[in-house]
DNA sequence: ATCCTGACCTAGC
DNA sequence: AGCTAGGCCAGGA
């Protein structure tokens, strides 16, 4: 059955190499601005690793979520680095530069 | 079966 | 201008 969670696992999954998105973003995308939160916890879940980038995803300030990443955020600061995407030492991303805004399926 | 919680965001006081 | 509360969905106890 095709739930908000399966909707944000394909809209996450589609996120091109080189950009982030929104907790806000990626819920309005799926058709709930207001579902963020669950964007969050179904990132928690993260049922399918390696098929999701979770690395991708921050949170309205272009902040990294951290915390429960592959292996801590570091890892997941050094995954965006690798990607091309430049993070500050406070694991912030530039939105400007990094958020993906337009968003075409 | 119900209640609580959880990587967020927006609006109201 | 800073803090509190509410809204969304699904999973675990």
């Amino acid at each position: 059955m095709m739930s908000f969670y399966d909707k944000i696992y394909e809209v996450v999954s589609k996120i091109p190499k080189g950009y982030v998105m929104t907790y806000g973003q990626v819920a309005a995308l799926c058709g709930s601005p207001k579902a963020s939160r669950v964007v969050g916890y179904a990132l928690h879940k993260n049922p399918l690793p390696g098929v999701i980038p979770c690395h991708r995803i921050v949170n309205r300030f272009g902040y990294l979520s951290g915390g429960f990443a592959f292996g801590g955020i570091e890892v997941q600061k050094h995954l965006l680095e690798n990607e091309g995407v430049f993070v500050d030492e406070n694991y912030k991303v530039d939105l400007d530069k990094f958020q993906l805004k337009a968003y075409n399926l």
